[in-house]
Parts: structure tokens; sequence; C-alpha cells
DNA sequence: GTGTCAGCCGCAACTCGTTGCAATAGCAAA
DNA sequence: TTTGCTATTGCAACGAGTTGCGGCTGACAC
């Protein structure tokens, strides 16, 4: 008796929120689709940050027909679930945050091109900043803050 | 007798900096074409931000033949002398800081769609974090800070 | 004024993303 | 199992930006 695959409940061990995802978009009356299904696929065996770009490569090993339209509109669609959250590189290409359970912002030295998450602590100190000045709740994780690195200045 | 078009030392007020573009380039082996020219005319006219697209088309309505490339191939020669400074809107999109003395980050509420400048007793704030915690060295004029302002969070 | 030559231009092609549209296909109800 | 509604797909076209390349042209030397 095969097990139903849209439903993570059936033992004990219930751990990803990726296995409540088709559930959780057919609830909403939209459609667990192949290429939804895929992609999925794709994003539960990876963490941390991924391009766009490489979603979709990723996506074609498993689906030569894989069109950057549909990634990009389910890429909408688990963001909306909160599933995975999209932020932007230093040159302004997207990149996506997977399972975004502690949301980070990124440094990008221009001198040696190295990519850094912002740690909590200094996070902390920016976001109370214009929260206290201006009543601004920021978003850090849309946002890569560029820069030079300590040793790349001097 | 005609005035050196490129020379603003003939009297007594020289004031814009973009009447040295023309010699600044000159001098560094580079050549002042009528592309550059009309692009430089433009600029001179606006102040504060500017889209590659609004210049690309503020150009054409001088020179009908204006070619994207072009623009922005002079957009980054520009930059390198100092007379502009790119950034990236909320959305990853390029914006220009017009002659930036006073190099400013932004804000955008993904409430209300507005921007903001970050004004400096903020940003030194910002800068200092990563300073002292990290010996990073922000430029925050490349950068889009995302978040809800005061009036649409609650 | 003429010639030289490196820098620049315009073009075409490409990358990353978004959008309108007609055809397909989930999914739930009968 | 079949029907029917509508969400979703793939396509094609577009917008923003970048890049390689052959031909043009500024700047300068004569
Ligand atoms: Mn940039
Ligand atoms: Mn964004
Ligand atoms: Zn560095
Ligand atoms: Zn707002």
């Amino acid at each position: 008796m095969p097990q139903p695959e849209t439903n993570a409940s059936a033992g004990e061990a219930a751990v990803s929120p990726w296995d409540g995802a088709a559930d959780r978009i057919r609830a909403g009356g939209l459609r667990w689709t192949p290429q939804r299904r895929t992609l999925v696929e794709v994003l539960r065996e990876r963490e941390g940050h991924v391009t766009a770009t490489e979603l979709i490569a990723r996506c074609r090993e498993r689906d030569q027909t894989t069109t950057p339209s549909t990634v990009y509109r389910t890429l909408d669609l688990l963001e909306d679930l909160g599933l995975v959250k999209h932020g932007h590189g230093h040159d302004g290409r997207e990149e996506y945050h997977i399972l975004p359970q502690q949301v980070h912002g990124h440094l990008y030295c221009v001198g040696c091109g190295m990519t850094w998450e912002i740690r909590p602590e200094t996070a902390a100190v920016i976001v109370d900043a214009l929260a206290s000045q201006l009543g601004f709740d920021v978003d850090l994780s849309h946002v890569t803050i560029s820069g030079r690195c300590a040793g790349c200045h001097g």
C-alpha cells in the first residue's frame, strides 16, 4: 500500500517543512504540479543560499523541459508560503534563502569579492537604529551591503 | 574668438565639476565624443538620482541615435571619475547618484512603496557598527534597505 | 591639412527576469 | 470514470544590462 506522498504525518518523524508544501498549496485552491514538485525536490536537497539561475539548472537536470518563467513563478509562490525568501546580491541579482529560519543580511567586499552573513549582534545594531530613530522595521535579509573588508582596505 | 569649450577657468566662476569633465577625460588618453558630451549635458541639468533608463531616454531626446550600450559604458567612465555613483533600488535596478558629494543610502518601504534617503546620523550608526565589530568599511550608497515605514506596520 | 592609431561606437547576441496569452491539465464533484 | 472549472504551463516578446567585435573617428604629431 503506497504512502500518500503529500502527507508527512504517517509515522512519527514529520520533520521537514517541505513535507507540508503540497498540502499547503492544495489547501489554497492551488495545484501541485510536476514542475512544482521538481523545484521542491531540488530545494530540499540544498540549504543556505541559491541563485534562481542555479535552481533552474538543477531543475533542468531532472526535467529537460523546465522553463524559467515557471520556476520564477513557483519561487514567488514558495516565498508566499515562507519556504524561501529572496534577496539581492551586490550586483542586484536574485538570491534565495532556503527555509529562512534565521534570516540574515549579507556583506560583500568589492575588494576581494567575498560575501559574509551579517551576524545577529551586528544586525541588531542596524535594525535597532532604524527602528528607534525612524520607526522603520528593517528587512535586512533582502539586502547585501557593499564595502571593503578588514583585509582589503588600508 | 571662441571660448575653448573644454576649459572653465576663463573668467572667475568655474563652478561645476562637469566643466572639467572633458579635460579630465582627455588627460587620461581617452576621447571626448559627441555621445559623451550628450550624456554630460543631460546629467548637468539634473540632480539627485536618476535611473539609467531615464538617462538613455533623455539622451535620445537630444540625439535619436543614442545607443544603450554606449550610455552604460559612459556611465562607467563617469563613475571612475567620481562624477556619478551607482546604487541599486529595492528591486536591484540601477540608480545613479549625480555628483555624489553627500553620499547616502536609501530606505524602501514595501508597504507604501516610498523611498527615503538615510540621514547621516542614522548612516553613522550602521557604518560604525560594521567598522568596529568587523573592520568592514561600508559603502552605504550602493544599497537600498527594505522594510516597513512607521506608517505601514502595526 | 593629412595621416596614424588607439579608443570608441553601434550592432548583435546573450543573461536575468517579468508578463500576456492561448492551450493544457490539476482536482474536486458528480 | 467522466466532466468541468480554473490554475498553471510554455511560449514569445519585452525590459534592463553586459559583452565581443569590426569599423569609425578623435586627438595628436608632422
Ligand atoms: Mn552595483
Ligand atoms: Mn527584491
Ligand atoms: Zn575583501
Ligand atoms: Zn510605508
